[in-house]
DNA sequence: AAAGCATGCTAAAAGGTTTTAGTTGACGCT
DNA sequence: AGCGTCAACTAAAACCTTTTAGCATGCTTT
């Protein structure tokens, strides 16, 4: 814990800048074998650990990067947590985590840390809560030559680099797949008006509507980015609708899944009554058997790391919006594929 | 960026020591206001912000904790580390992530670096893969006197903290659920022998079934750890027993819902046929309308990171087991509320 | 034999902060 | 005037490592 390379160096009666020179190979001052030897031999006994504190407050730069997320309870933001720490385990590069509590003034501070910290680079997931900030984190950032990364919004792409799945081809896929299985009427359940992904999400669904000739009236789009009450409601208006739909595209699994109770009261089944295609592609969607659209967070984390090493590597590079390719995944909730569920009682 | 105390310190006409003592609000040396304000102004119009690498290094300790998990991608090992980061805000720690990836080798070296970016303390949330040589990485920690804490397996509750859920009390009140239902025939779906969990939920499963005063062969028991075919064999094996079970207590949720399609193609619903208790609750089994025991993993995360501020305050602590409480779940998949389903085709 | 040179190692500085032990100067008291 | 005291600040050490420049030593070359 507390051995330091004088330690090693005294037991192995040379000085410290030999144990450094040992330690890091340096091969173009090669050692005697027998000093090479001792100090190894002294270091392995003692257990010495250089300090990484100490090494890079020399060296200038920590090899460490910044995650700072919402909350790794979303199933989306871990996966991208993992694709990003996985790939970091393969350059050498260590993650220091911050959350945002999604509240923009505690973000602010653990940006802050982070900055003390000397990390030497960031990524952000952006959440809704803190969006409208962002902005001022990137200036922040920016003023001091920290290298950043922003997933899953493209708000301010002219200014920073930033990984999206690319919700819009993503959304077309989905509304077209449900073209082609005849369906005329369809709603879309949508994540809100706040964040770019859900945007994004719209503007595919009404580009695929009308490529395909199909009217896109006002009144067969709703939806809340939060799920819960305000969710079900704008589910229950589109299921109400006079000449009601025959299918929904939701911008997210989850708010459909959330819905389902509400499908079965209204004695509406799937796909018979509705057909259901989603986004996002969780683990419960395979296990309801709900088709959805995939996004592969894993990916976008692994790419947003490798853009950020990048961009530390060559500061002055443009910035540059990464959409990540989206795959539509059939299952049953359409009308295709068999589904597996626990049967009503 | 690379502005230092020496900077804001000429900047204010003071000396680096004098920055300090303003900076940190030194009260016992009250400083003459107008140095105070010559000083702060300094650092806030140069951007000074304190680099912590030095400060640690002189510290000794650096308010740093090591987390070590084999994958975010498991919502349960998200859901802990959730749980620990959200609370090392509380305690204004800094949490620095580390992979396994599954790999022994791997695992030692990611330990190793934490060690050298000394962290204060750490903890390991154990993986099956990993769990062989867990006994090793203590043992390395204990000799250079890093406080660690264990989550999610108890083998070494003699040696170090550790937190697990309280595995053989919820396996009881997932089966006694069942008894009281009036299931004679109950099997259990288990996760393997490898884990102390799988082994507890098993004792929980036995000790549930002695008290109701009912037999427990042998071949009622079966299951893998992994996911995949080995577990639907099981299922399967049980499902085709002789005299079939009315029941099945699985030892994790995705062990069951990954069967779902197996019960359907032997024409067995649920609850009618087979009713079904699981494991772990996650957001899934709610979707599924899956009765299933809840562990809070948040709070597991929570606990485990208060501990480990107490074991690092007062290292001599005896090592203690902390099991976190869980509650039964009850939803519609062993016979009392409803489901709502996307019905078959 | 002297000069030159390669080899093997070390002394010392640097990196940015905090802290301890002073130093300086002003002021009050006798 | 001399002493003590206090306030306000500073010099320098310490934390641990890496790196640059340089010092011996012994070997080769002329």
């Amino acid at each position: 814990m507390k051995v330091s390379s004088l330690d090693v160096a005294r037991a192995a009666g040379v000085s410290p800048a030999t144990v450094s020179l040992v330690l890091n190979g340096r091969t173009n001052v090669s050692l005697a074998t027998t000093t090479r030897q001792r100090v190894q031999e002294a270091a392995d006994r003692l257990g010495y650990r250089p300090n990484q504190l100490a090494r890079n407050l020399l060296r200038g730069c920590t090899g460490t990067l910044g995650l700072v997320l919402p909350s790794l309870a979303s199933s989306f933001v871990a996966q991208v947590a993992e694709g990003f720490q996985h790939e970091a385990g393969h350059t050498d590069c260590r993650v220091l985590l911050a959350h945002t509590r999604n509240d923009p003034a505690f973000e602010a501070g653990q940006i802050e840390l982070l900055l003390r910290h000397r990390v030497d680079g960031i990524v952000i997931v952006t959440g809704e809560a803190t969006l409208p900030t962002l902005g001022d984190r990137l200036a922040v950032l920016d003023r001091c030559r920290v290298p950043c990364v922003v997933v899953d919004d493209q708000t301010h792409a002219a200014q920073v680099d930033c990984v999206v799945s690319d919700d819009r081809h993503g959304a077309e896929l989905a509304v077209s797949h449900l073209v082609a299985g005849g369906h005329r009427r369809i709603a879309h359940l949508c994540a809100g008006k706040t964040t770019s992904s859900a945007r994004d999400r719209l503007a595919g669904f009404r580009n695929a509507l009308r490529s395909a000739g199909l009217p896109c009236p006002a009144e067969r789009i709703a939806g809340s980015s939060y799920i819960g009450a305000r969710n079900r409601e704008a589910l229950a208006r589109l299921l109400k609708l006079p000449s009601r739909p025959t299918a929904i595209f939701a911008a997210n699994d989850r708010h459909i899944a959330e819905g389902l109770p509400l499908l079965a009261e209204l004695g509406l089944r799937v796909p018979a009554d509705v057909a259901l295609v989603g986004y996002a592609n969780y683990d419960f969607s395979a296990y309801l058997g709900l088709t959805s659209v995939d996004q592969d967070p894993v990916a976008m984390g692994r790419i947003a790391m490798r853009r950020l090493v990048e961009r530390i590597a060559s500061p002055n590079l443009e910035p540059k919006l990464i959409q990540t390719p989206v795959k539509l995944v059939v299952r049953n909730s359409c009308g295709i594929s068999s589904p597996h569920q626990i049967s009503p009682p």
